[in-house]
DNA sequence: AGTTTGGGTGTACAGACGTACACCCAAACT
DNA sequence: AGTTTGGGTGTACGTCTGTACACCCAAACT
């Protein structure tokens, strides 16, 4: 399969996921029928099988490139953004706002997902923060003052910060991008990451 | 109506609430149907009518004791547990391990539907997280060392404890009742806690 | 004792669902 | 130029859905 013919698949393809993450807003994923998807996208309901040989794997695809999108933003967040606490925050809070923003659909499938999907998506996604987690924990042991940290004090710092970035980021899902509130969501952001600095910064190992 | 008859509707009503909840369980309610919930009762699908006009109206009812459960979460939260912080931390853990594990049902249903839910149910359930950050707050300005806080620094050190703690009952849900990851889970929270309150004791606010 | 009430039953129907099958026809091959 | 490939179509089927309707009968009333 070549050029036009590979190409106007693709587009179909990518109508189906669309109208999926578009008719699953504001329900899930388990909501969703073949039917629905089908007439969204302008073809008939039996033509869906040309791309996915059933609704759970389009759900799957969803999953996927939905950790893409997260996947994307954890790359973002790593790119050494200052020198000082004070900008490593701003820059990753501002991180945070522009990625979620950007691929909103994804990141509130997610959150729709991540407990009322199916096992094996909510597994996905699951692990898919925890490897945020454990990222986070080895980018921190290599930042000034965390010398003498333990492997666990780690761990504990860094799922608390990957905590309050997911608190963070279903708020600004929630907030439908009224750029008023996501104003407020990222300034209550920054805040808590201050917080939580300042408390590993008078740390002591119990 | 009175006595046995209204002892039995009572029952059959339960039964119905118990069934929607198992059903939904690993799922979500809006993939709940009717037939189904009445074939696990044991009823026949009409007789459902006699207790709750539509499906919807089920959900509604599982939101309302959804969140009476975490009002009585909060209720027992906000009992004074102790005088210095270690004794209030381990008591608020032991608290949220002791009512997640007695409502498991429950708040495994609010972190469902928490996003997943239809708009209703979404805004009742992000109404009772609200109102638990606003009476930690008020807790928080009673407490010694927050005399000259602001407003706003009740309020955001408030939104980060919850949201900490939401993640963590979110935590205890997904961990299935297993001991063993449970007490992980607390642990972790425990710490959690201490940085956050760490944080707060040499906050200043900017 | 006689009547009413109300939860539970059984049948019935229209609509939506997933999906099997035969078919069409333009793009891509030989 | 002739053939194959493959996305999209249309019909058709059995299953599941919500719900209307007539009915039953023990509990609760008068």
């Amino acid at each position: 399969m070549t050029g036009a013919r590979l190409e106007q698949k693709e587009r179909t393809r990518r109508a189906i996921l669309d109208a999926a993450l578009a008719l699953s807003e504001d329900s899930a994923l388990v909501a969703l029928s073949l039917r629905q998807v089908a007439k969204e996208v302008g073809i008939v309901p039996t033509a869906f099988y040309r791309h996915f040989p059933s609704i759970e794997d389009l759900g799957l695809a969803l999953v996927e490139e939905s950790l893409d999108s997260l996947r994307a933003l954890l790359r973002e967040l790593r790119k050494p953004a200052g020198v000082d606490f004070r900008s490593i925050i701003d820059g990753s809070v501002a991180v945070l706002v522009e990625q979620v923003g950007r691929h909103h659909p994804h990141f509130g499938f997610i959150a729709r997902e991540r407990f009322a999907g199916p096992p094996q998506v909510r597994a996905a996604i699951a692990h898919g923060i925890g490897l945020a987690e454990h990222e986070l924990s080895i980018d921190l042991a290599h930042l000034p003052g965390t010398d003498r940290w333990s492997e666990q004090d780690l761990q504990i710092l860094s799922s608390l910060i990957v905590g309050a970035m997911v608190t963070t980021a279903e708020r600004l899902i929630a907030a439908a991008e009224d750029p008023a509130a996501e104003q407020q969501i990222a300034d209550m952001a920054r805040a808590h990451l201050r917080m939580m600095v300042i408390g590993a910064m008078n740390w002591r190992s119990s």
